[in-house]
RNA sequence: GCCCGCUUAGCUCAGUGGUAGAGCACGCGCUUCACACGCGCGGGGCCAAUGGUUCGAAUCCAUUAGCGGGCACCA
């Protein structure tokens, strides 16, 4: 068998994805087994105008680590995929190419064709994030694909819009909405962000309006002068004792020449600024609030273009907003009335998109009472936990506050692209909301309607994503029956409030149930100096370049690890795990190179007593690392596993199993022993991969294949009727068997391999060449059983100190004095040799004639009794304190005790050594 | 303004009441027949500061500082 010395990822990565994809190995129906528990995730929708960035390169990982683990467990697994409309950026894209190429605007080719355009531009374009997830080894089920405008997922939009309308909580009304004046159209509350100001937009301009009837001026201050225009009021505090008089007094507003009232309203705070508010119902959402409380007019003097209406005035009509404010502050300058402009720091709302500075409007929009349907999540979080978040800080408590403070949801966007508002108007202008045109005809008795040319916010459709995809509103789906609720949500922390939130809502609304059990928060990955990762700032890390470097798998690793930290990104670190795939390769490497004979399975025959030392020890470190593989994934602490996988694959079995065992594997002669030694690698190896899979899909499948003896019946039971290649993705998850952690073997082994490690101390610190053959060791131990480990070791000690021969006594002592009582082979311990302590009383001498400088190696040794002393000292001290003997559990105490009493043993080995040495 | 998180080895991060850990980087030595993307050995941290609780604190509490988030209709 031909098997390169480097591991080369792409080749890897080439073929096994198809096939599983092709035999349908990651669609549910592969399990067979009708008593299957059952596994799901939804994943997030990307945007289908999207490519693939780090952040979803983390979740998509999170997610198939879960899914392969359950899978592999034998859980009737699903995870489902899919892409979003993403209305506005993909509006927005395909807008800009039809500039472009064909220099028009979406008004030249009217609304149907340019529908018709974004649709044969997703045909086109749109699959590239699907496709970048099969690089990732993503097993979701593309036989359930999902589209948020897919007819089926529209006709569950349709339903809710429509069950929300009939319940009251949708509703058409006036209100105070975000206007983005570049994208012309409503926004939420959600989709907006605030920005801090820049210096030369960082003022406070304090404007006065003379009192109608008499000299007096009242002073008000703000940050945008331009809307006094539309002022119809002046509030102040009822509590103000200053403006007591004011109130209900008129006032002439400057410029325009409009008598104004002067309202007392508690939300003026008395101590900001003059203490008296100048209100725009029209163009602020406070001001709006308080025009309502009021009975106040509302003046537009700003239109959708951001440009001053002919309502501001013929001086200003036309203007656009900025230069409206200059000339406003102009205007009151001239008329003497501008008190003072200060400096002042404040945030400014722009588009989340496009990031232009939001108009607030009043406008006619569709809106969801969302306080309502957020009423039971809300329940369910503060009562039952419900969905459990991880990390549960500070996530819970976000949501829960999330919830708590819950407003109305403006839905309607002026857009083409999206779903159309499911509402009809007759021609008087009354409005029909029904699931299809054909009922709203027969409701409104006519066939003269004019559909609401509005779109939705793209985040209504994804608030039915689980409930939709799954076959909602068919409550009779049986996909929505087995599964629903999903197990997880696994998404980043920035759309809790957009999406989390609302998927709990529809799902305990129409499915009755949550929308999931746990959501796993995944951290933020930032570049390496901590910034996060942009488009804008040109510094994000593509994970397919990462792939390219060093492999889907290594990548995996380090996203799996990341989980729900915040990590700066490092390519140091994705290297390291390059370099681990490498020792898994070459670790198989020497197993198959090394399989004539072998067989995956065997070699561990009989009672795990008359196995040799090594064996029972790598049994019990594999079982050990399925355990803490397993409660790690369920715990949602990856890092944890994969660190266990990482150690158990290269400390214990690279460094050690395979060390221990290679004498017997590379054997010169054929034979049964050869062939068990052989078999217990590779099944060893088979196991590991086995825990590696759902972290390293690709390598450990390339290697799985290649092993002598796996096959149909190495599948988990749950797919043995399967129609598949054997696969490691459809073998079973290696369950620890705790009858076979065996603590004994693995404080044998510690022994052995401190034993080892001391003497390799040894030659290194003494400067023993490499190559050279230690001629003998002597090791002496009280522990009579720790004498037969090493006895029985002595081949392995031999070969991985280079030493010729191991002699075991009781006592280093035992050897020493020239009369040999204590050993069989008669033979003493120069004064030359080099001696250390190991734990637990044993000892070890190296005679290294010629090459030890006495007085150096008694340094060493007095440094050593120097460190021992210290630490004994330490421990008596705390010994000798009353209260802590008293008061600390016993089982602490205890373990002091041994340890000192430890030190105390080692300080008087080591006394010995230096009188071996002679003074 | 309110709320939350973080601060541990040069770097990226684990740990979380009872002798400080990993990977990378670093030093020394190795073409040892799976692997130089390797092997062996080693150096390196008063766990942000101060105070408290405790027999014992890097770990719990409080305060402070620095960094980073989230929320808020203060014009």
């Amino acid at each position: 068998m031909e098997i390169p010395k480097t591991y080369d990822p792409k080749q890897a990565e080439e073929g096994h994805y198809s096939r599983w994809e092709r035999e349908g190995c990651f669609a549910p129906e592969a399990n067979g087994d009708p008593q299957a528990p059952v596994y799901s995730i939804v994943i997030p929708p990307p945007n289908v105008t999207g490519s693939l960035h780090m952040g979803h390169a983390l979740q998509h990982t999170v997610m198939d680590v879960l899914t392969r683990y359950h899978r592999m467990r034998g859980f009737r697994t699903l995870w489902l995929p899919g892409t979003d409309h993403a209305g506005i950026s993909t509006q927005i894209m395909v807008e800009r190419q039809l500039k472009k190429e064909e220099g028009k605007s979406r008004h030249d080719v009217g609304r149907e064709e340019f529908v018709r355009r974004v649709w044969a531009w997703k045909e086109q374009y749109g699959g590239e994030i699907t496709r970048q997830m099969r690089r990732e080894g993503a097993s979701v089920d593309w036989s359930r694909e999902r589209f948020t405008m897919d007819e089926r997922l529209s006709r569950a939009v349709r339903e809710f819009f429509v069950r929300c309308y009939e319940e009251g909580l949708i509703y058409r009304g006036p209100g105070m909405i975000n206007w983005c004046p570049k994208d012309q159209t409503a926004l939420s509350d959600l989709e907006v962000e605030k920005e801090p100001t820049r210096p030369d937009e960082s003022k406070l301009y304090y404007l006065q309006y003379p009192v109608k009837g008499g000299d007096g001026r009242v002073t008000v201050a703000t940050t945008r002068p331009e809307t006094m225009l539309g002022d119809t009021a002046v509030a102040v505090s009822p509590k103000d004792e200053r403006y007591a008089g004011l109130i209900g007094q008129t006032l002439l507003l400057p410029v325009v020449g409009r008598e104004i009232p002067v309202v007392a309203d508690e939300f003026v705070d008395p101590e900001f600024g003059t203490g008296a508010v100048k209100v725009t119902p029209a163009h602020d959402p406070a001001d709006y609030a308080m025009g309502q409380r009021h009975g106040l007019p509302q003046v537009q003097v700003i239109d959708q273009h951001a440009r001053m209406t002919a309502e501001a005035g013929a001086e200003f009509e036309g203007l656009d907003r900025y230069e409206a404010r200059k000339l406003v502050v102009e205007k009151f300058e001239g008329l003497g009335l501008l008190e003072k402009v200060a400096d002042y720091e404040f945030s400014i709302t722009k588009c989340g998109r496009c990031r232009t500075v939001i108009e607030p409007l009043v406008s006619t929009q569709w809106f969801l009472k969302q306080a309502e349907l957020g009423r039971e999540p809300l329940r369910l979080i503060r009562e039952q936990h419900e969905p459990r978040f991880v990390p549960e800080n500070p996530y819970e408590k976000v949501y829960e506050n999330w919830l708590a403070g819950l407003y109305d949801w403006t839905l309607s966007r002026q857009l083409w692209w999206g779903h159309r508002i499911p509402a009809w108007y007759d021609e008087a202008g009354n409005v029909y909301v029904a699931r299809t045109e054909e009922d709203a005809r027969a409701a409104a008795g006519t066939d003269r309607l004019e559909q609401d040319p509005d779109v939705l916010d793209t985040w209504f459709s994804s608030a039915l994503w689980p409930v939709s995809t799954l076959g909602w509103p068919d409550e009779d789906s049986p996909d929505l029956k087995t599964f629903y609720p999903t197990s997880v949500l696994v998404t980043a922390r920035d759309i809790i409030f957009l999406w989390v939130s609302r998927m709990m809502m529809t799902g305990v609304k129409f499915a009755g149930e949550k929308a999931f059990d746990d959501v796993f928060i995944t951290g933020t990955v930032f570049d390496k100096h901590g910034q996060r990762m942009s488009k804008t700032k040109q510094n994000g890390v593509d994970p397919l370049d990462v792939f390219d470097k060093y492999g889907v798998d290594a990548t995996r690793l380090v996203l799996a690890s990341i989980g729900s930290t915040d990590t700066r990104w490092n390519d140091n670190q994705v290297e390291s795990y390059r370099n681990f795939a490498n020792k898994i390769w070459n670790a198989a490497r020497f197993c198959l190179l090394n399989s004539e004979g072998a067989e995956v399975g065997r070699g561990f025959e009989g009672e795990p007593e008359r196995w040799a030392l090594h064996d029972r020890w790598i049994v019990s470190r594999l079982n050990k690392t399925a355990r803490e593989v397993a409660s790690a994934v369920e715990a949602y602490q990856f890092h944890e596993a994969v660190y266990a996988l990482y150690h158990f694959f290269w400390d214990d079995f690279c460094d050690w199993y395979i060390e221990l065992s290679k004498s017997d594997v590379t054997a010169e002669a054929a034979g049964p022993g050869r062939d068990a030694a052989r078999s217990r690698v590779l099944t060893v190896l088979e196991q590991a991969l086995r825990l590696l899979h759902p972290f390293m899909p690709f390598i450990t499948e390339e290697l799985w294949q290649r092993l002598p003896g796996v096959g149909k019946e190495s599948l988990h039971a749950a797919y043995r009727a399967a129609e598949v290649t054997p696969t490691v993705m459809l073998a079973g998850f290696p369950r620890a068997d705790e009858a076979l952690i065996d603590e004994r073997a693995e404080a044998e082994m510690r022994a052995v391999i401190e034993l080892v490690s001391r003497v390799r101390n040894i030659r290194t610190e003494l400067s023993v060449k490499p190559g050279e053959y230690l001629p003998r060791l002597f090791v002496g131990t009280p522990d009579g059983r720790l004498r037969h480990v090493f006895a029985n070791s002595a081949e392995q000690i031999t070969r991985l100190t280079r030493a010729s021969k191991v002699y075991v006594a009781d006592r280093l002592e035992s050897f020493a004095g020239g009369a040999n009582g204590g050993n069989p082979d008669g033979v003493d311990i120069p004064r030359a040799s080099a001696r250390a302590v190991l734990a637990g009383g044993a000892e070890v001498a190296v005679p290294l004639e010629g090459l030890i400088d006495f007085a150096q190696e008694r340094a060493r040794i007095t440094r050593e009794r120097e460190k021992q002393e210290r630490e004994l000292q330490k421990a008596e001290a705390q010994l000798s304190n009353p209260q802590f003997v008293e008061r600390a559990p016993a089982e602490k105490v205890e373990e002091l005790r041994r340890r000192a009493a430890e030190a105390g043993q080692r300080i008087k080995a080591l006394g010995e050594m230096l009188e071996a040495l002679g003074e």
